[in-house]
DNA sequence: TTTGAAATTAGGTGCTA
DNA sequence: TAGCACCTAATTTCAAA
């Protein structure tokens, strides 16, 4: 996919705020309100926009716990992997996992009220799947960055 | 902040998907137009919508290699650390960035286009930072899940 | 530039403390 | 009776062609 440097400007400022009028765009970006428009569309029709989302406020909704968990598998058979990624997906709890490399398989971004709302999910949820090896978990003492906007 | 029912439902639909019109809110939760509307902006004048954001495609703009860093401090002096932290917030490529317990002091997720690029990352800009001790980097074999919406 | 649709505002009702 | 959440309807603004 070809993004020349006005999409890449365009694509910043809809990551920074997607509420804004297409004619706040076309201002910052000094073109008309239909070659903003259209720009939009056409990256919306290629994917590269996936989604428009809202994001809320952590600490206001009781989930300012955070906390990531290492996972290691007992076995790794094909079968056994895709399963515990079926049911990771499932976890309400979890908002980000990935197969990493290194001694643990995965890394789980986990978001929940407090310690026991953690012990909870750790041993009724996550713990309580087949194939899981040891976890380790560390909390997070302070969210310095947290971003959904990538550098273009 | 109290959130009844209604909020909750509407923070979800909102967090999947804010780009809906209003009617369309209203008739998910069979409310008229306007209850909607005072109750989105009644969230936002509280803070618990924190801001209206568009995510993009990673693979489609050249930014799917992510890597999970783990870093130790030298020391722990407030000064450097408040430095440190401060440094971490204009690296362009870091998306993410806890204090965590555990053997490591913080946990980087970094967004680049590939191998060669962490390289310089790593090299020329994260390790060139004062008081890092050591590092260590594990890559993302895959993205199993990536959500922005919190379960309520 | 125009037009239909959507957001926003205005004005009023009923419930609850 | 004050405050809140809701309604319908009028108005303004914007996206879309």
């Amino acid at each position: 996919m070809q993004l020349d440097e006005i999409d890449k400007k365009l694509l910043m400022l809809l990551q920074t705020d997607s509420k804004r009028t297409i004619k706040a765009y076309a201002n910052d970006l000094e073109l008309s309100n239909t070659a903003v428009y259209e720009r939009i569309r056409r990256l919306e029709n290629k994917g590269v926009i996936a989604k428009y989302v809202t994001l809320l406020n952590k600490g206001l909704i009781d989930k300012a716990f955070v906390v990531f968990c290492h996972v290691k598998l007992v076995q790794h058979i094909k079968e056994y992997v895709r399963q515990f990624e079926r049911e990771v997906l499932q976890l309400e709890e979890v908002v980000e996992c990935y197969h990493i490399s290194g001694d643990y398989d995965y890394l789980l971004k986990i978001c929940v009220k407090d310690m026991e709302a953690y012990r909870e999910f750790l041993v009724g949820k996550l713990t309580a799947l087949k194939n899981i090896g040891s976890t380790q978990s560390s909390f997070a003492i302070q969210e310095v960055k947290y971003s959904t906007a990538i550098q273009l």
